[in-house]
DNA sequence: TCGGTAAATCACGATATTCCGATATAGTTG
DNA sequence: CAACTATATCGGAATATCGTGATTTACCGA
């Protein structure tokens, strides 16, 4: 994964400057603490209602706060049937761990 | 330095989800490439003035970007007589990249 | 002490974010 | 097809952030 550009890594703190979008990408770290569900958490994602339960938000509010770390590029989403189901974009994320470290 | 908290964290990231923040704390990297000073940027940091300048925004934007910073912890200030000085706070921006690449 | 300079703070209009309920869109099931 | 469910999107009110000029505070030198 090549290194992010300077807007990449605004747009991705600007996501992650936000404690419950932080706390959700964390909670995407364990996908199976999430209730179980029709296709397994860990290959297509977390079910969003999953993930508005936990958070304690709005349906509106969680789809929202999903779709900022989308355009962020942190997580990406797979949609099965009506379920839209999000994971870590894990090479994305390293290679912001790895701006921090490196140009930060 | 300890780990930082969720809640310091996010306020870094809020701080750093900004363009003109961002490259500040870049620029400080380098703090002998900016204009001679009284006092050596190497030692006490870089005059408000010259980082004023280079980003192209007020005094007063200047001023509170530095503030933000400061607030985040990324920064911190040395006062010379009329000048602000400010320079990384390398062991917290350490702690924070290593925290991004542990616990994002 | 006075005039000048640097920086912080204040006040404010403009803009963006936050979060929600309501509605629209899709898919699923009977 | 009709009722139901999951999600996305719309519209809007409350709040926060942005950037500025004006003001205040602090320090300096004559």
């Amino acid at each position: 994964m090549s290194d992010p550009t300077a807007e990449e890594l605004v747009s991705a703190f600007k996501a992650l400057g936000h404690p419950t979008r932080l706390a959700i990408l964390g909670w995407l770290k364990d996908p199976e603490s999430f209730p179980a569900q029709d296709r397994p958490a860990t290959e297509v994602g977390v079910c969003l209602k999953h993930i508005q339960a936990r958070a304690e938000v709005s349906q509106s509010t969680a789809s929202q706060f999903m779709a900022t770390l989308q355009r962020a590029g942190l997580v990406s989403c797979t949609r099965v049937g009506q379920f839209s189901h999000y994971r870590r974009n894990e090479d994305i994320i390293a290679a912001i761990g790895r701006s921090v470290a490196v140009s930060i």
